[in-house]
DNA sequence: TCTCATTATTCGAAATTCGTACTGCTATGC
DNA sequence: GCATAGCAGTACGAATTTCGAATAATGAGA
């Protein structure tokens, strides 16, 4: 028997919402606001056992479900600018097969298909021109599943909420 | 007469480089790829006390200069789709100007001021149309300093690197 | 050289994490 | 219906890490 009354809590709590993942979201929304908290706590505010959040955790991680990084302050640390390309895809491609062709390069940050004027908005990082003129070599002008690219090259970034660009340097 | 030969390391380590705040670079990052390694690791690797780390992280976090947090991959956990916008000045108005008046809307996780097409391109999240809408309505078409907003909405998000816009739903 | 202020280190106590065995549940097959 | 394999959660002692606070080292200025 369970000292506490964690057995029906858990029950409970499962059960309260959607089917039982909903524990995954919920750790992941702690671990959003602290990296760091200790499993243990998280435990006790979801009213689970601590191995619960570790194993779920680690799942998590090694599923590349889930990250956890430092991010320094980018008004402190200067990044290398991006730039956005709108694409429209060729004629017979659907933009999801695009995309699942772009996702593996590491220097697209962001893929978004979108309605409108193009199919596809994509975010690319790059140190330098070279880069970026290499990419649309490569990736863009080499492949007959692109009809149109629009590049826009970043000029400066006011606002990026997230970045974590820094691991494409190694 | 420190046990552990630290001492003259240390010295060294730190006047090899730079002044000395090299040293909470290299912290940041190791933390950059694993937010949770242990500050007694971190220690080891750097050639310094348990203690320092500690207190260069804590120093960090305290003036908000690094944060950890958790990323979660969102093809895996489905988020609120989001909007990009292309933005295009009025006459007369700097994009620099928009992008520091935009930047206040905790809804507009990303700004980024480009050449080509349009002069600012921005992110938007919203959890539902109702949202979207009355972002264009109050951000764009009430505002003077805008010439042409051309939304797209997003249709389907295959690859996002970052993200951690959960803290604007509070 | 002597202070003072700041930063680093040390060390024992408290807390956390880890390994692992155990429990309970579910689905599958006999 | 019943046994069993697989899986997720739990429990608990051991190893590790973090924390608090005192001590030591460093560097700048008088």
């Amino acid at each position: 028997m369970a000292v506490k009354k964690q057995s029906s809590v858990r029950a409970t709590a499962q059960s309260i919402r959607s089917p039982k993942d909903d524990l995954n979201q919920q750790i992941i929304r702690l671990l959003q606001q602290d990296g760091r908290m200790a499993f243990s706590e998280i435990a006790q505010q979801l009213n689970v056992s601590e191995g619960t959040i570790r194993n779920r955790v680690s799942g998590l991680r090694d599923n590349n479900m889930l990250r956890i990084v430092a991010m320094s302050d980018p008004v402190a640390t200067e990044y290398t600018t991006d730039a956005m390309i709108g694409l429209n895809v060729a004629v017979g491609v659907t933009p999801r097969q695009v995309a699942e062709r772009l996702e593996k390069n590491p220097r697209v940050v962001f893929i978004l298909w979108v309605a409108g004027r193009y199919d596809l908005i994509i975010e690319l990082v790059s140190d330098d021109d070279d880069a970026l003129r290499e990419f649309l070599e490569h990736e863009i002008h080499a492949s007959d599943d692109i009809a149109k690219a629009d590049v826009m090259p970043g000029l400066k970034n006011f606002k990026n909420q997230f970045l974590l660009k820094q691991d494409l340097k190694e």
